[in-house]
DNA sequence: CTGTTAGCGCATTCAC
DNA sequence: GTGAATGCGCTAACAG
């Protein structure tokens, strides 16, 4: 059992210093209008007594409490733990704490938790949230918002451009040969899906081949496994993968199945968070993650310090990573893979 | 410029219920002191308000505010994330909030950390502090602190025994023929290396082979990948390393220098957190990160409600998994490699 | 420059 | 069961 120290007040520091409680207040927050002499000796009988002032309870007479909310889906793919110690860097550059928040893919959780910050933080970073676009307006209308991922007009919000990058995987596997191509999409609701999938469609259509989607459901290895019959059942000789996670989960299901990658078929992932620790190391597009929680971050800082929101929409630009999972494609070779199937 | 509502106060809620202000929060907080009746009326004219309770306020009239402080060295090494996400799970099992704290490895910045969360958090984790023991000490005395991954009498401490794993590793070496290993060491400060090299030192002894230790000062793929010169140096024909990162720079090092692993070389990494995807899969040594991360916050949670804290000691055993980086030892080939560096 | 006063929103004694 | 009053620790007008 272990004595704690019960806090030290303002009214103690006041008394032992022999001044009225707004001056000692005024010692740690407007030095400036008291005069240094007063200042030094607050600040000293302070120390002496071990005050620290109450954030608490400065906070609930400010509104003001230095903490910011960052949601994301899922704490354990790799594409979020860069953006965080980004956004978590840059909160601290300004003093700010950080609240995290997991919500494991699932809205009723993310707006469970965005209800709790919401009376603690002064602001909310939303990483590809998968909520509805009403739930989020609800949310930006109760506090400051910015978004990471989802294009939502007037809330301000940092969008990484995938869709860059997908062109440029789609080209790159139009001048390897390949005339039919597969996307395996990630979670319905995320706007990264979308934009990939989309950008695939028009990337395809404009270079005049063939391309389908098959779903993976969740952003995950087992997705990615579990997609890789369908993916062949399309004829595919190539495909483009929602995440470098669902890629690996395809890669792996693709040498299960005795069907080398790149020789039989080539892929290409997304994020480009595995480096080259794949084997064969994986073709990816680039990401921006840390960019997007340092921006993100420092816009909802804009927004606490200004009062306003501007209708801010910051685009991150990606491109291919070309590695080792793409090659040439070999003729007349998707009969043979679904013979195999 | 948006409008933002102004939260729904208490007094408002009581107001259009019709009833005391203090019924109000009886009604969120104990329900049994009220008649069944007055507690839906209030929770209802309280729903159609949209009256959300006001945690700062509450915090400053209990004293408890329901968040805890979660601090690790490195969210981006991926040996944390899991952890983190065990935390987060069962904080909120209690509805408590996570702070989460990022120190890049660096003590002060830890320091810093602790001394800005204190004041709004009931409890702190420390994942695996690079902080010295008097200052874990000084901290613990101010709040209720758990450490995972450090060992200090007296304060509630969580330890994922990778001993045990790493004389499995050893032994598993002896058996394939080595005779000569080299451990790649971590932070000075870490615990878990101490604890790492101590029991590569004593295996090897009594098993009667030798042991060199190579420092990397990092746990990061970089560190790793430098440290093999001096890996290859000490003559040993295979090696330990603090961590899975640390090992996947040291196979990207000897690759780079023509040393094929496992028939020239033999690595084995600790933590287990790259799956299978390092090429050739690395066999390593497995981590109970999930666990300790779970437990350390129950036992939080436990302090917090018990206003007292046993000497607790929780240990977690680890597992040697073998993949495809070790193999026999090749005869009469150390030379040769010190030839060629 | 500094002291006095009045809340911030809620939980919690007390009475009734 | 329910209402009225008090205080958590601090900041922010308003005086002087």
């Amino acid at each position: 059992m272990i004595k704690r120290a019960k806090g030290v007040t303002i009214s103690q520091v006041a008394e032992a210093a022999g001044v009225a409680r707004s001056s000692v207040s005024r010692a740690f927050t407007r030095p400036d209008m008291l005069s240094p002499e007063t200042v030094e000796r607050i600040m000293k009988t302070a120390e002496s007594l071990g005050y620290v002032p109450n954030h608490t309870a400065r906070a609930l007479s400010t509104g003001r409490h230095g903490n910011i909310g960052l949601i994301v889906p899922d704490i354990a793919n790799p594409f979020f733990p860069p953006m965080i110690q980004a956004a978590q860097l840059e909160a601290d550059r300004s003093d700010f704490c950080i609240f995290l928040g997991n919500t494991e893919e699932n809205p009723k959780q993310e707006d469970k938790l965005v209800g709790r910050f919401a009376s603690q933080v002064e602001g909310l970073v939303l990483a590809s949230p998968r909520l509805s676009d009403e739930r989020i307006r609800a949310h930006a209308s109760q506090l400051p918002l910015v978004l990471i991922n989802r294009d939502l007009d007037g809330i301000p919000r940092v969008l990484i451009d995938s869709g860059s990058g997908v062109r440029e995987a789609v080209e790159h596997l139009v001048k390897l040969g390949h005339s039919k191509i597969a996307y395996v999409s990630g979670p319905s609701t995320s706007w990264s899906n979308k934009q990939r999938r989309s950008a695939m469609r028009s990337a395809a259509s404009s270079l005049g081949i063939a391309m389908e989607t098959v779903p993976a459901v969740l952003p995950s290895y087992k997705s990615g496994r579990n997609a890789v019959g369908a993916i062949l059942a399309t004829g595919a000789t190539a495909a483009v993968a929602f995440d470098d996670l669902t890629a690996q989960g395809v890669l792996a299901g693709l040498a299960e199945k005795r069907i080398s990658v790149p020789s039989d078929f080539s892929l290409i992932g997304c994020d480009d968070v595995l480096g080259a620790v794949t084997y064969p190391a994986l073709t990816s597009v680039s990401n921006r993650s840390m960019e997007a929680g340092r921006v993100a971050v420092s816009l909802l800082l804009d927004m606490l310090q200004s009062r306003a929101v501007r209708d801010v929409r910051y685009v991150l630009e990606t491109h291919l990573v070309i590695r080792e999972t793409t090659a040439l494609q070999p003729k007349n070779s998707s009969e043979s893979f679904t013979a195999r199937v």
